[in-house]
DNA sequence: GGAGAATGCG
DNA sequence: CGCATTCTCC
């Protein structure tokens, strides 16, 4: 079983790229972030015709989040339900061949301190009471998306730039780990404990070209998951060519 | 000698599709119209390796016409030079193989007797001045562009819905007639007196595919020209497909 | 740098 | 409807 996460960066503009990845990567689960579009205008037919059932939390202009799978996608749960007033579509869950697949598209948090800064916190805390609330570390979970953390140093490219910056702020560093305490295993990082591998690069002065880049979209897996993994990676191919998004692709596979 | 006239709505929009177009309909001169850009933005290179020099006068966003041509254009002339504060680039002149070639973009008008329409009737007034004062009905001229105006009934899909319209009003045809009153033939009118062709075309309701369009593309020649005229037509072809321009090239053929 | 939105124009 | 613009967000 393969499970990735891919920020797509507006799933209209990026349909045709989808499709090809979906075609080649043969992914069993995606999990999209940034649709930026409402339900209704997401491309379920050529998403289907590529062989995926889809289940979406779009919303316009920003964030919107997806499930695809071969097989349907049951037991969709959309955002976090605890009752906060919080019109962003970051969340979606629901069960894919008996695993519970979360996608997530954690805030940005612009700048350091800012009350979008306070937001992501918050959305970290609620999503680790969301966890506590409705699962066990026992279940097959697999939270996959753009965490917009940085974890580690050797997830930056160059640590003297990133230190302090949005990303990579000890208090998201530490939302994170409280998130992952729930007993969740960051795959890319179990796999290749000692390599330096991006998942973003921005748009802007040749980033991606340059790699400087830093790690940022995860699949986290609980331990019934996490002991049958076998592979984890970045499709940095994903990246290149024309009109990419900013983002490449993230999976872990997992033996049956 | 095979002169053309084409509004191409965004020469940098549109630019695959008149490079395919010059390469295919091979015209001697092309007078484009609509470049919404500046000088700087004009696509020179692509439009020299398929052949052609260009004259050009861009503006930013709105109007901006050129003078393509095999042969390098000289004696390059910009707008009307009548001492009217007019920031419209709507007029560029220049001399192709001893024939006097005027790229025209005239004023759509808007809302009857707004004024747009009345800068639409004074800049035909003015462009009659213009040719009074440098040049004879006994040169060869070449007068082609989007003109904005319908010039007789035969010109609209349908004279109920056109009647009192802007591109169809009195006033409109009778300051294109004193224009013409210079010495100038419609040459499309001239080669199919009888026959019933568009050259635009709006974008909504489907217009292109029901015909339901109007000529106010021309091609109009001084009678050293007309004399030597042998074909006239649309390009409708150009029209069809997908990101056409509003309008169709038109073009004449003048034997040597 | 690239996405979507809103706006003006034709 | 489709282009270019200005705006905001990441």
């Amino acid at each position: 079983m393969k499970i990735a996460a891919w920020n797509v960066n507006s799933v209209r503009a990026r349909l045709d790229r989808l499709v090809d990845w979906l075609k080649s990567a043969q992914p069993d689960v995606v999990c999209l972030q940034e649709l930026k579009c409402v339900d209704a205008d997401f491309p379920r037919e050529a998403i289907l015709a590529a062989g995926y059932h889809a289940a979406v939390h779009g919303q316009k202009t920003y964030n919107g989040v997806a499930i695809l799978a071969k097989t349907e996608p049951t037991d969709v749960v959309v955002g976090l339900s605890d009752g906060v007033d919080d019109t962003h579509a970051r969340v979606i869950s629901a069960t894919v061949d008996g695993v519970r697949v979360i996608s997530v598209y954690a805030p940005n948090g612009q700048e350091v301190e800012s009350d979008a800064y306070k937001y992501k916190l918050e959305f970290y805390a609620r999503l680790r009471r969301y966890l506590d609330a409705r699962h066990k570390p026992g279940e097959p979970l697999a939270l996959c998306g753009d965490w917009n953390v940085a974890p580690e140093p050797i997830d930056v490219w160059d640590v003297a730039v990133w230190e302090g910056q949005t990303l990579f702020t000890l208090k998201e560093r530490a939302a994170w780990k409280t998130l992952c305490d729930f007993g969740l295993t960051d795959t890319f990082r179990a796999m290749h404990p000692d390599v330096k591998k991006f998942s973003w690069w921005d748009y802007r002065m040749l980033q991606f070209q340059k790699n400087q880049g830093v790690r940022i979209d995860h699949v986290l897996t609980s331990a019934p998951l996490t002991q049958r993994l076998v592979a984890a990676d970045v499709d940095r191919e994903a990246r290149k060519g024309k009109q990419p998004s900013d983002h490449a692709p993230v999976w872990a596979e997992f033996k049956a």
